[in-house]
DNA sequence: TTTATTTCCGTGTGCGCACACGGAAATAAA
DNA sequence: TTTATTTCCGTGTGCGCACACGGAAATAAA
């Protein structure tokens, strides 16, 4: 509660260094234009030399522009992964909402890639000043990326990195490397000759790259660690719904391999393989999975899951939006990868973590 | 780009429907009296109806106010623990500095009560706003937060809790529980009959009730899963400098512990140990550790140490300040216990972890 | 009742910037 | 050389708020 603080220099004091009128310097500043060659390197120069920075709380205040972003993601139902990062992306919308920013959320069926491609089409047709998108459709993703491109529209993409070149930025794990967190996991105290059990849920449209860049992570484990002749990597496959089929298939998995001391399951849906083996009354088996699910954390903290590998989904969501109105606001510059931690819960840690990043004023 | 948000009511809204002066608005607002009763409740009725938001932008930049913050922290060398929370501690500086908040930073030794009872008085005699402390000599703290108080100057906690009632806000580590991680780190894949090394170093001015929590946490995970038959906890000290007493001594402990088979160190010092035993040639040992100063990290990605846990320590020093910020330049209200994650870290992700809080506009 | 004091409130200015407007100087066209 | 056009620049206003100042109305003191 001192005077206020000093040294601060304005566009006045530029103006009055560089001999010429703040309106001068404002055409300078934004690259307006409408300015003599002459005057405009003096005026940076002046910049330069008093180290000026815009006071962007001011310029926020005075500026009457302002900015439409868009979020795609899946539909999703509470206490489902996808709440996360939504949650995430609702927080940095709070924040910037005094930037003039305002969040459409825009979704698409997580199962049904046509679901995408109509909700790019909405996207587009919203013509928003920048979008965040969860590329869980590679293809379509790129299409739609594209075209966004071409209208000099930035994109960032969080969760999954469908690996071509026309998104800003990317927010989300490594993949090939928390697969090998995962094996590490697997592998601690584990019996020489045990089996591990490597579960792939089918999915309607194919299998993104994100799990299976996981999966070869995992199996890169083992290899690289010389471990291929102490443990052996079974591969299953089950349904995302049909119960019955998915225990008949377990049923003949542990029938014919006896020695499964350990399973890993890709995607989120570890609890789904917890529930049919304490069905089967399979016991003793580690678990390892994917996100902090409300169903995950459940089984985490009953003993059926060993670990859990989470990707601080709402961190994802939060710096995605951040991003772009870093980008589209102030005209900063962002980091293309920008790889979570890959971060390892387990029963006695899963309640002290939260992924919210920070609420501000 | 589009037009300018809409519905945004302000002051001279709340004026216009109450039938008074943007001024007496601004009087109710701030409570600054001189509102007779009657008007002073008509306008607070209208700011409810019309659920007026003051402009945080505008706010900041009409105010002539500024505050002065101090850090008090230990005194550090580059690769130290503590030069995480002033990372975050000048990450948050730098976001706030257009709400006209500096932040001195002050320092003490962590071997020296004394230097930190000098160090008080300086930060008595700044009179600041607000104080960010890490409280590990916890007497010495609670005399300096109760002088704070008293002047109604906020105080935030961060690292270790010092458990009194004098400060504003608590950022850190529930430390039992990390003991009870670490435990838990430590049986995975343990042979039944192993003994467990449980390393205490000595400290000058005695230890912290930070890392006698985390060894209380660690005991009682044992207790708790009744496995004191299982596995038999042993305890040694080792000297913060004595290289040839700490060998020594350890000498001493394998030879009479013939099935040591992990080993941990309660503070940011397990290299120490981990350079011993490579030393003494004792291998095979699950070394678990805290904090990921450099030579931690080190030792962790040659496989001398098993597991590290973490506690976000950018975060807490970010996190602190923020909070003193919504506190006294916003008046916001602060949780008053935040506890950090307690992150697991491991060779295979410990590139990916990074505890820097996203730098922002 | 008159004057002094207090209570209460409205007006005006500035924070640092963006941006519209209009006009002088320089240049091009007649 | 005169007029039209373009280039270049200065001035003025407003964003939403905090806060100083001063004055009218209400009350207290004389």
């Amino acid at each position: 509660m001192t005077p206020v603080s000093p040294d601060k220099i304005k566009i006045t004091d530029i103006a009055r260094a560089a001999n010429v009128s703040p309106g001068t310097v404002d055409r300078v500043l934004h690259g307006r234009g409408e300015v003599a060659e002459k005057t405009k390197k003096k005026v940076l120069s002046v910049i330069e030399k008093l180290g000026y920075k815009p006071n962007l709380l001011a310029r926020s205040l005075a500026t009457k522009k302002s900015f439409r972003f868009v979020s795609l993601l899946p539909e999703h139902r509470p206490g489902e992964y996808w709440e996360s990062p939504e949650k995430g992306i609702d927080k940095a919308r709070e924040e910037i909402r005094l930037y003039n920013v305002s969040v459409e959320k825009m979704y698409f069926d997580q199962f049904d890639a046509q679901s995408f491609v109509a909700a790019s089409e909405s996207l587009i047709a919203f013509k928003p000043d920048a979008a965040l998108i969860a590329p869980m459709f590679r293809n379509d993703a790129v299409l739609l990326t594209e075209r966004l491109l071409r209208n000099r529209i930035p994109c960032v993409y969080i969760d999954s990195n469908a690996e071509d070149e026309h998104y800003l930025s990317y927010f989300g794990q490594h993949s090939y490397q928390s697969g090998y967190v995962a094996a590490r996991l697997t592998e601690t105290g584990l019996p020489p000759g045990s089996e591990i059990l490597m579960v792939r849920t089918i999915r309607i449209s194919g299998t993104s790259n994100q799990i299976e860049r996981r999966e070869d992570g995992f199996s890169a484990y083992f290899r690289d660690k010389g471990l291929t002749d102490k443990y052996r990597l079974i591969r299953t496959k089950l349904s995302v719904d049909n119960d019955s089929d998915n225990r008949k298939e377990l049923t003949a998995v542990f029938e014919k391999h006896r020695n499964i001391r350990a399973a890993v399951v890709f995607n989120s849906r570890a609890y789904q393989l917890a529930d049919i083996l304490n069905k089967l009354k399979i016991k003793n088996i580690k678990l390892i999975g994917y996100d902090l699910s409300g169903d995950n954390i459940a089984r985490l903290k009953d003993g059926s899951i060993s670990f859990l590998i989470a990707q601080r989904p709402e961190e994802q969501g939060y710096r995605g939006i951040m991003a772009l109105c870093d980008r589209v606001v102030f005209n900063g510059e962002i980091n293309r990868i920008n790889y979570m931690p890959i971060d390892i819960i387990a029963k006695e840690n899963v309640d002290y973590y939260e992924t919210t990043p920070r609420a501000n004023a």
